[in-house]
DNA sequence: CGCTTGTCTGTGATTTCCCTGAGAAACACA
DNA sequence: TGTGTTTCTCAGGGAAATCACAGACAAGCG
């Protein structure tokens, strides 16, 4: 199930109505709280394990609709929590978070069942993104939500990755796919440029804040040339992303 | 029965609109355990387990409309269970599993009565698609769905192993045609290059992911070459097929 | 009206990712 | 066993994406 929030985002909702519940587990505490924060602002019910034993404990007893799980863990190897975890919930869904340059048969086969996984570091659009459509898929959440997202004439699919402005298909690249699907989930709302530097870019990102300056360029020239702008600027405030007025002539 | 997912993918139901049920023996969790991901994720109901006595035991309670049946196992013959598991279910197709290196003339024998099998170490898409055709002919699922692929001009053919784009008839390696098969399956959805190395190539290939582009390189010389692209790359997602739309001059 | 501050965008360096040719190894079949 | 086919590794070339930098531009203010 579906539903549109005062401020106007849509919630991902479980068929009962009550909020989607997730596990974190990581052993970086930096990490957990920040996933944390991230996925609570989306509606979700949050909970959090740093080592094998701690997750698998409280997956029993909390019964999340999703899994975010590290597969470098202090107490045991990521692949027995895995094996444990499918024990006592055979259809959770699974995100795993890897290590960039981690040897890559780690991580072989863990896509098959229809899990997916992110490397570290990684932005929070991503990893909210992924663990979206997890849920979505497994059933835990209502089927009629799809993947596409809709702001006056501007559409943007999830899961082929496709934009079309009217009638036009436009080429994005990843990064500014991400932001614009940011965009699009929170229209009509002024979004900083440190919110979006925080949730569009990977959370080690260490350089010029105007990148998003930048790449608000990028996105005005694919999506608003020659056209009714969507894109606005709020000078010393931020961004934000609303149905176009037609030009009045 | 077969119906249409949210996502565009065709799950096959049996004909009172159930799931599908489908036993799984082995004697290597790690097997039962992909396979149970992988056949869950088709929207199946699944049960396993690791020696002819359990097999025996739990076909008889749970009744499925097909078994997977690795000819090794540790309590009894491949051959001594089939043929019990024959009293108990007289018409459930079965898809062995036997080693690269076994005799083969033993399982050729057995494939007459309808049944089928794959060998060790397979592909996840090989073993959906033999339990998939092994459903349907058994007449366990609604006799209407077909094995016939079709994304815009181009058709595949799962039975004959025959594709066409337009008129013209294409030969494909069998590598080729997984890979094929697994994209026109999900047409118009990015698949990750991890996400076909995990469905289309077998469990235990420790090899390059560059395959995946190669693959996907010969792919494209033999489906796209001189025509209207269908086959598409999303730098940094992966790749997806669609229905090409024709070059307006 | 001019100044300050914040925003926009052209240029180019660097990195990342993808494509594909060449050839080796494994395999299938006669 | 020999021959043609298929699978896969390796590596070079090339295209695309990302980002820093800096100057142009615009908005708001005194």
């Amino acid at each position: 199930m579906t539903t549109t929030s005062p401020q106007g985002r849509t919630e991902l909702l479980r068929p009962d109505g009550s909020p989607v519940r997730v596990l974190v587990v990581d052993d970086e505490l930096s990490i957990t709280e920040l996933l944390s924060m991230a996925l609570r602002y989306e509606g979700w019910q949050i909970r959090s394990a740093g080592d094998g034993q701690g997750a698998l404990q409280t997956a029993r007893e909390f019964r999340p609709d999703a899994v975010v799980l590290d597969m470098m863990l202090p107490d045991m190897d990521g692949l027995t929590v895995l094996g444990r975890l499918r024990r006592e919930l055979p259809d959770v869904p699974v995100l795993f978070l890897t290590a960039k340059d981690a040897v890559e048969d780690r991580i072989a086969g863990l896509t098959a069942g229809g899990d997916d996984y992110v490397t570290k570091p990684f932005s929070l659009e991503e990893v909210v993104a992924r663990l979206r459509g997890l849920i979505r898929r497994s059933g835990a959440a209502d089927r009629r939500s799809d993947s596409v997202l809709v702001v006056g004439d501007l559409t943007l699919d999830e899961d082929s990755h496709e934009v079309y402005r009217g009638g036009d298909s436009i080429h994005l690249t990843a990064t500014e796919f991400e932001l614009l699907r940011f965009l699009m989930r929170n229209p009509r709302r002024v979004l900083s440029k440190a919110q979006i530097l925080d949730r569009v870019w990977s959370y080690d990102f260490g350089g010029q804040a105007n990148v998003v300056e930048l790449y608000i360029s990028y996105l005005r020239r694919k999506i608003d040339a020659g056209r009714e702008p969507m894109i606005h600027t709020r000078r010393g405030a931020g961004y934000l992303i609303k149905p176009a007025v037609p030009a009045v002539p």
